[in-house]
DNA sequence: GTTTGTGCAAACAATTTGCAAAGAT
DNA sequence: ATCTTTGCAAATTGTTTGCACAAAC
């Protein structure tokens, strides 16, 4: 039997002794099903009968257990399952719409590491983010201006 | 006579029909003399003579006048001039001394319009943020510092 | 039964707004 | 003289803390 998404977030929950609850168990399912990375007050909104102090206490557990990891994206963070439920991987985001979708390269993995060393260190990690603006949204380009929403 | 970075701030603020004030010639030559970006709360601790208020105002204001840009690092925001005056550039932080350094590759920047445009976007911009651990700090290793920048 | 997590109130921190006075052109 | 910017007080927003009760083990 081989485990899916959420035997493998009980068992690290077990593993870092931290407790089954309905709270814990609202915010894994909310970002399992979210397709982006989403901000804490997103997170509280998607779960209004939980408290919003819980949110913000649990949310922190979960990231000290790595169940879950804080992205910057853009000006703004956002939560999403770690590396344990989703592979490695950027984000880009079309500036008029603000979708969002995920890019993975090996190139520019390999690169990084190399500009890292070149820096004089030992890599760590990384982010990037790209931004553009989308085929759709070029055609039915608004009036927005480059000072747009995101962020 | 060729600008220096003065001529070019005052030009920039006549143009955008901004006035010359003490607290934007302070904001100004506080990042003019910083060796790397700051946040909002380091500019007002290094300019104690101006209400912070009026910080928050002017930097605002420089920002869209794109005399200065707002950087995310990591989970702060921070300011810096913007390309007027300091090229297109990235950062190289150090996790465990804060220490950042400047990274330009030529390399990267084509590889990065490349998969802007293989995800449907036409490209705007981009962000990168490299992490590792200086020299230094491997040898020698934890010992915070002051200029622990890292979240 | 013991320990951990949750809800609520209240504290704290960061940023924004309204308005009158000071400063720039 | 006019219009913009600043300083201050106060409002607003986002996040954290203390503590009593409830839930998990």
């Amino acid at each position: 039997m081989l485990p899916n998404d959420t035997s493998v977030f009980l068992a690290h929950l077990k593993n870092q002794k931290l407790r089954k609850t309905r709270v814990r168990l609202r915010i894994f399912s909310t970002l399992l099903s979210s397709t982006h990375a989403l901000t804490i007050q997103e997170i509280v909104q998607f779960i209004p009968e939980v408290h919003f102090v819980s949110i913000y206490r649990s949310v922190e557990a979960l990231q000290k257990a790595e169940i879950i990891k804080q992205v910057p994206q853009g000006f703004t963070n956002r939560f999403e399952l770690s590396d344990l439920f989703r592979p490695h991987h950027h984000h880009a985001t079309c500036e008029i719409c603000g979708k969002t979708q995920e890019v993975d390269d090996a190139k520019i993995e390999t690169l990084l590491q190399q500009l890292s060393v070149e820096a004089g260190l030992s890599p760590t990690k990384h982010h990037i983010e790209l931004y553009g603006v989308c085929a759709s949204c070029q055609i039915s380009e608004p009036l927005l201006t480059s000072q747009n929403l995101i962020d």
